[in-house]
DNA sequence: CCAATAATGTTCAACACTGAACAATAAAGT
DNA sequence: ACTTTATTGTTCAGTGTTGAACATTATTGG
């Protein structure tokens, strides 16, 4: 591929995503520094934020929103559940799920994580214009459903 | 937070970004299992790809332009080196450096890796229009300008 | 020249994440 | 009813990542 076939890094849709996926990388680092403070990590954050728009949620479900496996979720919502951030009860119906909700305190956490990251969304994004924010929303979301309908073809 | 201030999800630059991120984490998922028959992860191949860039670079420098922790080159490099993808060789000058390069193998690994990556960019970020797609890495320059000021400014 | 400071790479314990194998339960097919 | 298949959650070994402590080598300041 060498010889008279580009390189990727001149490819503009190539620079383009990776410039993506290093501002991903820095505000994940980022988020992560800022949410030490409330002794959590990015990974809890986004479990917390599932929770507080869907209460109730099961374990299966949780982690196909956040994209990771269903051992992460065993790993982690036991160890949230210890430190009071959140409960696990049994479905009644279905003696197989379990459903997942805030504790008062798991949603004092989640509100105040939530400023932080805001704030921080906002301190980088401002600056960009609000229809270009928009636009690259749109582009994400597309890309998004590629993927995953790669994912359901794959099966 | 909760009673008259709007939700995260109702700001239109926090929705945006979570759009990214997600797409960031598909693409990530995506290159992976591409890369699986070169069997090569995603954390090599960023290695790869700089080293064919920069041949010669020290492994601090990678690390920094990877935005990891040196030790994770500490335990990544020698595996590598292992495989036969890269050789390490102490600067003569500096003899704290090491001094990292590819073999013909390594080389051979990198061109096939970066034609798997650049296809699946070129797949997913396509259907975008090409000056959508110089905003958005213009934006996202500035973002990662204004996260790494951050970092210096820690200090 | 010598001590203090900095830079480079390594090691280690801790933890996150995965995929595969597993147990328990539910749903479907017979 | 009963066997098979699917779903949910758990466990475990393997790996990636980090930050702190460390050894080695360079650099700086006296």
């Amino acid at each position: 591929m060498n010889k008279n076939q580009s390189l990727p890094w001149d490819h503009p849709r190539f620079r383009s995503w990776i410039a993506v996926a290093r501002a991903c990388q820095l505000m994940q680092q980022s988020l992560g520094r800022s949410l030490s403070e409330l002794d959590i990590k990015t990974p809890h954050l986004d479990i917390l934020i599932n929770l507080y728009r869907f209460e109730g949620i099961s374990q299966q479900e949780l982690a196909r929103k956040l994209l990771v496996g269903r051992s992460n979720m065993s790993m982690l919502l036991p160890q949230m559940e210890k430190r009071g951030l959140i409960e696990r009860r049994g479905d009644e119906k279905d003696k197989r799920v379990l459903r997942l909700f805030l504790t008062p305190e798991g949603r004092n956490v989640t509100e105040k994580a939530m400023v932080i990251q805001t704030d921080l969304i906002e301190r980088v994004l401002s600056p960009e214009p609000i229809e270009q924010c928009m636009a690259m929303a749109g582009s994400m979301e597309r890309i998004i459903r590629v993927l995953q309908q790669d994912l359901v073809d794959e099966d």
